[in-house]
DNA sequence: GCCAACGTTGGC
DNA sequence: GCCAACGTTGGC
């Protein structure tokens, strides 16, 4: 399921080593190819021009697949407490902008696809950040990708609400990101009135008509194409509605 | 708190 | 490999 992210208070970020996840061992290194490919990838419905500017990433491997590269994301947070487990998972932009350096590890995602994007996520990108599942959810701020895919330490971590009995240190199924606060919105951007725009762009072709948080109602983390980047940050400036 | 959407699991 | 049961997400 797509977890939304948890942030322990730790200010858990980078610096640490990463265990030993380089050395694949043997017995696991299938163990989630199919996931692998099943996901990161555009919708079958959406037209070309909504995928426009995602760039292909050509595959070490052998080009046996051509993946797509997204340059902006999504990421959806909880900004009230709720406990799983026995531990609260909120996580606001708050909490974030009180990390040190402002910056956390986006730990806990536990859906494939969206572990996916989670390793497609280029240092630099910019991304959305979204309070979900609270009484006005939608989109508060802008944060950056500072460190790229490595292990997720809380599968390994038993008392962790999303700690996950079937990842083996040698080969982690799970992997994080670090992101960092760049700034608020200018305004809240509600998801009432980013579905408003979606359903209206679904009539006429504008750029929200693929949007995945329509499309992919329950994903953690989503990519966005420019366009759609840039026409939600573009609400910014506008009347709230 | 309700419940629709939808991903995962497991029986067959 | 199908698909019903189940569990979670997350808006309302």
């Amino acid at each position: 399921m797509p977890w939304p992210s948890r942030k322990r208070d730790k200010g858990a970020v980078a610096d640490k080593k990463e265990p030993d996840a380089k050395i694949a061992k043997t017995e696991e290194e299938t163990s989630d190819k199919e996931e692998d490919e099943k996901s990161a990838k555009p919708p079958a419905g959406s037209s070309k021009s909504g995928w426009k500017n995602w760039k292909k990433k050509e595959s070490e491997s052998g080009g046996e697949e051509s993946k797509i590269t997204y340059c902006h994301w999504l990421l959806k947070s909880e900004p009230e407490s709720r406990l799983e487990k026995g531990v609260d998972v909120k996580f606001s932009v708050d909490d974030l902008k009180a990390q040190p350096n402002q910056t956390t590890c986006w730990d806990g995602v536990r859906n494939y696809q969206a572990r996916n994007f989670l390793r497609s996520m280029k240092l630099g990108q910019q991304a959305f950040f979204y309070h979900s599942n609270c009484k006005e959810p939608g989109i508060v701020a802008i944060v950056k990708i500072v460190k790229e895919a490595y292990p997720d330490h809380t599968q390994f971590d038993q008392k962790d609400p999303h700690y996950d009995s079937t990842s083996r240190k040698e080969n982690p199924k799970w992997s994080m990101v670090d992101v960092q606060f760049v700034r608020m919105t200018k305004r809240f951007i509600p998801l009432s009135e980013i579905k408003t725009h979606h359903l209206a762009h679904k009539a006429d072709g504008g750029p929200l008509k693929d949007m995945m948080l329509f499309t992919r109602q329950r994903l953690s983390i989503q990519p966005l194409t420019q366009e759609e980047f840039d026409f939600v940050l573009s609400l910014e400036e506008e009347k709230p509605h």
